[in-house]
DNA sequence: CGATCTTGCAGAAACGTAACTGTCAACGCG
DNA sequence: CGCGTTGACAGTTACGTTTCTGCAAGATCG
């Protein structure tokens, strides 16, 4: 008993081995008692409990993780295009699926980490991982090859292109959804519809756009369309500028990035063009706020937050080593929220009450 | 696949005995070698480094962390209104604040951890954090007094209330702000200033919905608001129109959300009000999209960029005890961003007679 | 030339927890 | 009455680091 005595670490939190003296048992109980493990009588696991109650006992993190090799962490990583760690074009539909990321790893007792791609190597290696969310990643992601090579599962917003080792993905069809809408624009009246897109290589830009060229190839149109970097506002509005002033202009416009509607209205102002009697107008957003616009804008909706929850689950499953009847390809529908920028014969009234917004 | 196991017959990744055993040398020698710890010769250093990268050594973080006491882990705390994990209305500030703070702490070495005030308990106490970011603490937030009371240094965005015990704050002078975009108002031709504001008791919204009042009482105006919970898109949208339907309309409207710029434009489009030339309009907002509007909207900017860095810079600072020369209360100054909506004389309108009533 | 100092490294003690392996009494059972 | 069984714990080890202490061998010095 004099051996084993508690060495003079009053000063920081209590640990396990205090609260057994306190309750005046051993380690095994406590551990056991706290964490329901044991063939232990009612009686002890209250009195074990209430004891660590009294003392403010909180088990170290770091301790716990050692032991079982578990963190309850998983990583968010985010592709970077500028210097700064985020993208910024998507953010409404990254802040979204974050968000909702978040709060399904919540439910499941993990935490998100936010870890840019381009962070620095010893950030990631000083981080316990359970495992990691990566959105969009690129061909040969150097971060993605070194946690596929430590073992970790990784899921991915975006289906892999190329060699990425991922453990499951889950992506919209952007084929189907580009086809569709252009469709529907089409069958709006549109005769020649034009794209602004964006020069970054990621797989949402390169599928969208490849299925603009295809739809064109199909119908018999010649392509119109103008790329920027989509990082860039200030390159947006001057990128929907130079599609409106184009000879062959379009008389639709369907621009990938969140604030492409709104430079498109500035734009087709400035060039005395009516939204939608003269352009008919879709952007891909996750925005209300084109509920609201002069005139309100179709919008494509990639569903961010339903992507961000099946990723996680995917990721969790895959860390638990659950086998789960959910599919390790997973296609989330888009949906396309027509408002009047993209209907010829608009039927609202300058005084029609203010709706909710759609979707959900 | 790649199953390249090193001659250590451990089944697990390379561990730091692992090299040692491998170059030839100590435990203690690889550790001091690798973190350039101890007195040893550029050879040996570089010949365990060398042995480290090709068994591809990475450092247990769980175990550093156990040792250390340091996790490199700092929290992200939101305050939550619904049964989100996250405020909804005060996002595009939010992500631009957690964006310049993810940023900031990466630069230093440290990652964020997301974590919902509302979060279950457990999950708090599974992740070791070194420090805690607090977005807008309440008055008797659980967490906050939990974390303070294991020691760990809090920074808040926003001022605390009460007796919350955090260790530095960045705020924006939200009284300055308002009163100074009133006058902007008022110099600009407002007789009758109207708010929209919220119902929820964050310190953003009383202080700012204080000064208001105060700045009526000041110059003799009899104050016009409508408040809604801000966390709904819907009730905005509505309450922006209750705003322009009351028959002591306001001539000039100050937005607390960022939503209320779009929202009221399309109020006044209902009620046939020219914007400026009927009403007058400032919201607080971070969007870019108030640029590009029909007309561009005046906001009031809070820098959360500003914020976030200060934030994370204050709390590394304590967490590191570094005696810094910077204030532990740091007020950041807000920016208005004057645009048409809040500028009487408009090169676009021709005969406009000045402020006529009535619309239609 | 012995005493002291430096250099270069090895041994071992933590860090706080989870889990495996005893131990000891009570108990049922043939 | 002997024997396996079970309940209720305690002892101890291992997780993978960092770091404090120790200790030879060579360098320096009075």
């Amino acid at each position: 008993m004099s051996r084993a005595q508690p060495r003079g670490s009053r000063q920081g939190r209590a640990g396990i081995r205090d609260v057994a003296a306190a309750a005046g048992v051993s380690i095994t109980t406590v551990s056991d008692a706290l964490n329901g493990k044991g063939r232990l009588p009612d009686a002890t696991r209250r009195h074990v409990r209430e004891v660590a109650d009294r003392l403010g006992y909180r088990p170290s993190a770091a301790a716990r993780t050692l032991r079982t090799g578990k963190s309850g962490l998983i990583g968010l990583t985010v592709t970077t295009y500028g210097d700064e760690p985020f993208t910024f074009t998507e953010f409404a539909y990254f802040a979204e699926m974050a968000r909702a990321a978040t709060s399904a790893a919540l439910a499941r007792g993990y935490a998100l980490v936010i870890l840019p791609a381009t962070s620095r190597h010893d950030v990631w290696s000083n981080v316990a991982l359970d495992g990691t969310v990566v959105i969009d990643p690129s061909d040969h992601d150097p971060v993605v090859t070194e946690l596929a090579r430590q073992g970790l599962p990784i899921v991915s917003d975006g289906r892999p292109t190329g060699a990425v080792p991922v453990t499951a993905w889950v992506d919209n069809d952007h084929e189907a959804a580009v086809l569709n809408l252009l469709d529907h624009l089409a069958a709006a009246g549109a005769r020649r519809i034009g794209l602004l897109t964006g020069t970054s290589t990621d797989t949402y830009t390169r599928l969208s756009t490849s299925a603009y060229l295809d739809w064109c190839e199909r119908v018999g149109q010649e392509p119109v369309y103008e790329a920027y970097p989509a990082h860039d506002p200030c390159a947006g509005a001057v990128a929907a500028d130079r599609l409106l002033a184009r000879p062959d202009r379009p008389d639709a416009v369907y621009g990938l990035f969140d604030p492409n509607g709104t430079d498109l209205l500035a734009a087709a102002r400035r060039y005395g063009l009516r939204v939608p009697d003269d352009l008919l107008l879709v952007c891909c957003s996750e925005s209300t706020v084109y509920a609201a616009t002069e005139p309100p804008v179709t919008t494509l909706s990639l569903k961010p937050r339903r992507i961000g929850t099946a990723v996680v689950q995917l990721l969790i499953d895959a860390i638990e080593g659950i086998a789960s009847d959910r599919p390790v390809e997973q296609v989330i529908p888009t949906e396309l929220i027509v408002r009047a920028s993209s209907q010829r014969r608009s039927p609202r009234t300058t005084i029609s009450p203010p709706r909710s917004p759609s979707g959900q």
